[in-house]
DNA sequence: CGAATCGTTCAAAAGCGCGTGAAACTATCT
DNA sequence: AGATAGTTTCACGCGCTTTTGAACGATTCG
């Protein structure tokens, strides 16, 4: 085998992973972006547009050539886009490597964060500004009724709009992620549900 | 509530600016974790929040005292929140400070936001998603019809995946700005929307 | 007009997140 | 088992962002 692989070389085997070509630059760039404004981090998205746009799984080190990362960015990548469930290792019986995969359904992709992302901070806000609520009671309640009056009615009043809005935010998201399953569907609705 | 501005001077120099409540501090931690959350800096959410709670308009000097900021950090915070049209600058006749009020409607702010900053960035991945397409075919047509065929076939067919998602949020986007006047109205209508 | 107060700017410093690369670890092959 | 290829982990350092604080500018009042 060993002189195999040296046969290969010789042949001029390619390096094993081509380069990128402009139109998986643009794309991976572009998404990176995205990814970055959205708080995460740009070799995630990369990676992930690489993966997806390959559309066959790829190595570990195919995506170390094609994105220039070193081995270790690449890994540790991997591992967050695998919690995330975005990209999944597959395991090739009789290969050393390990190949990924991205998740092809991007729109059940972006669901499932919202979920597991958005929605868990959205939550930890209500509770907290409810929290503030208590807060804003006990102050009241130890200081002199006069105190503060004007303030404390203000904040009363303001959190709970803060609150509203969290929870018209929580439902909007229960809707949009809801509806990930029937996909394409409900596209159409949603555009004839905007007046004009 | 017009308690002299004498008296306090009297009282041993209280620095003008009171502290922060528990209830203010929960509150604007918890919005500067949004803020973070969403890309933004941490005391942008802080700053607006303290306004937003303050209900009446605040001076740099409190803001400074009660979020323990440097100067220049609430100056540059405060620039950045008008640039964004979330908080105003009241000029008083015959008062050297400046005084910030935030913008109390805070859907509408919402709003604003998502149109300058989301609309913006999605409508330039459309582009650069477009670009690529472009891209692709010029690969295409400069190496042989036969190199990667079944490289660039997958990538149209997902490249065009994308562009889809990124029309579909931007429509969402869009209805969501559109419908920010009608405020409450349409919540109820949302809410209905969903299945159980 | 000059003193006093407040706001803004900006260069320097601090803080922090990210990628690196080598070492440890695991899995496959001979 | 030993050798080799592949992967993961982690301490370190680099670069970017944020913060600071002092100098400068602006506005009001005596």
């Amino acid at each position: 085998m060993g002189e195999g692989i040296q046969a290969r070389e010789q042949a001029g085997e390619q390096p094993s992973g081509e380069s990128l070509w402009e139109s998986e630059r643009i794309v991976s760039d572009t998404i990176g972006r995205l990814m970055v404004l959205w708080g995460f981090k740009r070799n995630m998205g990369r990676v992930w547009t690489v993966l997806y746009l390959a559309g066959e799984p790829l190595t570990a080190k195919q995506l170390r050539e094609r994105l220039q990362l070193s081995s270790g960015a690449v890994s540790m990548t991997l591992g967050e886009l695998g919690r995330w469930g975005v990209v999944r290792k597959l395991w090739v019986q009789g290969d050393r490597r390990d190949f990924y995969e991205a998740e092809a359904n991007v729109w059940k992709m972006v669901s499932r964060v919202m979920r597991e992302r958005e929605r868990a901070e959205i939550v930890q806000a209500i509770e907290a500004f409810e929290d503030a609520l208590l807060a804003l009671e006990r102050q009241v309640a130890a200081r002199g009724r006069e105190a503060g009056a004007a303030r404390a009615r203000v904040q009363r009043e303001r959190i709970h709009k803060l609150i509203e809005l969290a929870k018209l935010g929580r439902t909007m998201l229960d809707a949009l992620i809801s509806n990930a399953r029937l996909d394409a569907s409900w596209l159409p609705r949603f555009k004839l549900g905007r007046s004009r």
